[in-house]
RNA sequence: GGCGACGUGGCCGAGUGGUUUAGGCAGGGGCCUGCAAAGCCCCGUACCCGGGUUCGAAUCCCGGCGUCGCCUCCA
């Protein structure tokens, strides 16, 4: 069974779930006012290596991920645009999908919408209110965070060093600075939803709460997103929960954070480097083996060195997919229970990611095996790399890198080069053989001779 | 100010109280090749500094230095 770390005890401990062999888990999505950025790509491909994970396992997941598409960051783009928030939301969640088909991440099974949940939100506001652990003021409605049985506790700071530490605001109608916005009273030309208690729209930490116990249902197994949102944003979720009386999350996973030159990315450093520019620059499986290379809890350094570093290591797993024609399966992988792959492989990597998903491990070991492999094929022995080369791609597609064995289109010029230089070969004319190679080399080509004659690739 | 993380060979990046090595990239040598490419084999002998614990520490403890982060919008 899977160790893994949880934020809520800091200690790596099983998952335990719910229910036997079903895993239910609730990852935080991204606010759809922008392209999506390197973060939002490490923390979907990490908790996605951890949803295959379980799935090759054997388990059964449920996979629930948000859409925000009500904030006021969409409000102000909406409004310095002059188009509608839901324009706004529209045409970037439309790119963040295509972002996460470039990354090879799996849809979600659930994908609430958070507009489409604001009524069960205000019902569960309102309750707040009836039991007074919430009050209302003049810009809306706030938790009383100290009703909260272990407020601070995905924080993991004192409630005083919080409170030192917290932003101070005009508001003092707040009774704490703990204390946070459930409902946002509308101001004039904002998008508004009716409530008893004031027409107005949800505060970004209430969402979250009702759509994950609406979709998973109360002590769901798994709650995860970037370091970031430890706290306040899941601290929060939490304690509506928590004050209200119900089972939250039972275990809670956090990634690292994405640094750029040394410095976390973050909006207020603004080193921000959109993922959709990455990805037209970059195969996408690169960003997933540099995630996959470090712990996901630790930071990673994306620059165009170790993309480009991630990048020539594909190409040894490609050179061993082309060389025996394997391909990649297209859904996730079940490793549990195959016995067409080689055992002891299947068991070790098992094991380095049940141990709280130590990918760097399992990546070196299917790069162990990548060698293996060539070996065997090298020594004539078909048996081995026939089990060996399989086990590779499939160990690789339990972690969502896919191997690229596809043939580039070759124009009728270049083949007809390619052609010339086969029988200049065979003709032992080297000059003219690797005056042709020269050339193809220019145009960007991977000149490699084979014994069906010259094989060209990008 | 209050918390916390980290500091590994040219680079990225794991790991651990003591046998034999993470792994990748780059580099060197060899095999293969007409020459290359791809592939295979071999190689560097690393663990911030200073103390301490120990038979033995890069790994544990203390101190220092450095880097980064959280306490505020952020994945």
């Amino acid at each position: 069974m899977l160790q893994l770390h949880d934020t809520a005890t800091g200690e790596v401990r099983p998952l335990e779930l719910r229910d036997e062999g079903r895993v239910s888990m609730y990852v935080c999505g991204p606010t759809v006012y922008d392209l999506p950025h390197l973060g939002h790509g490490r923390f979907t491909l990490v908790f996605d290596v951890l949803r295959r994970h379980l799935i090759a396992s054997g388990l059964a997941v449920t996979y629930a991920s948000n859409i925000t598409d009500i904030d006021d960051k969409i409000i102000e783009k909406a409004a310095a645009e002059g188009r509608s928030e839901s324009a706004v939301a529209a045409e970037f969640e439309a790119a963040w999908w295509e972002a996460m088909d470039r990354l090879n991440v799996l849809r979600p099974d659930e994908i609430p919408h958070a507009t489409a949940f604001v009524g069960d939100m205000v019902a569960m506001i309102a309750e707040l209110l009836d039991r007074r652990l919430a009050y209302a003021t003049s810009d809306g409605v706030y938790l009383d965070t100290s009703q909260v049985d272990g407020y601070g506790l995905l924080a993991g700071q004192p409630l005083d060093s919080l409170r030192a530490g917290a932003r101070v605001e005009g508001n003092d109608e707040k009774r704490s600075p703990l204390d946070f916005a459930l409902w946002k009273t509308a101001k004039p030309g904002e998008p508004v939803w009716p409530a008893p208690f004031g027409d107005g729209r949800p505060g970004w930490h209430t969402e979250c709460v009702v759509m994950s116990l609406d979709l998973l249902g109360e002590g769901f197994d798994l709650h995860g997103g970037g370091l970031d949102l430890k706290f306040p944003h899941h601290e929060n979720e939490r304690a509506q929960a928590v004050a209200l009386g119900r089972r939250f999350a039972r275990h809670w996973a956090h990634n690292g954070w994405v640094m750029v030159e040394g410095e976390k990315m973050s909006k207020s450093l603004g080193n921000f480097t959109s993922l959709t520019d990455l990805l037209a620059k970059a195969d996408g499986r690169a960003y997933r083996l540099l995630v996959l290379r470090s712990h996901y809890r630790a930071p990673i350094e994306v620059t165009a060195d170790t993309i480009a570093d991630a990048e020539r290591g594909l190409a040894r797993l490609d050179s061993l997919a082309r060389r025996m024609e394997l391909t990649s399966p297209v859904g996730p992988v079940v490793l549990h229970g195959d016995d067409t792959l080689d055992p002891s492989a299947v068991d070790r990597y098992l094991a380095f990611m049940d141990d709280d998903l130590q990918t760097p491990q399992a990546l070196g070991l299917v790069f162990e095996l990548i060698g293996e492999t060539n070996s065997a094929l090298d020594a004539d022995d078909a048996d081995r790399a026939s089990v060996l080369g399989p086990t590779v791609v499939a160990l690789a597609a339990a972690m969502g890198l896919t191997v690229d064995a596809a043939i580039d289109e070759i124009d009728d010029e270049t083949l007809a080069l390619a052609g010339e230089r086969d029988t200049a070969r065979a003709e032992k004319d080297f000059a003219r053989s690797d005056e042709i190679r020269d050339q193809l080399q220019a145009a960007g080509w991977v000149v490699e001779d084979t014994p069906e004659g010259t094989a060209l690739r990008r």
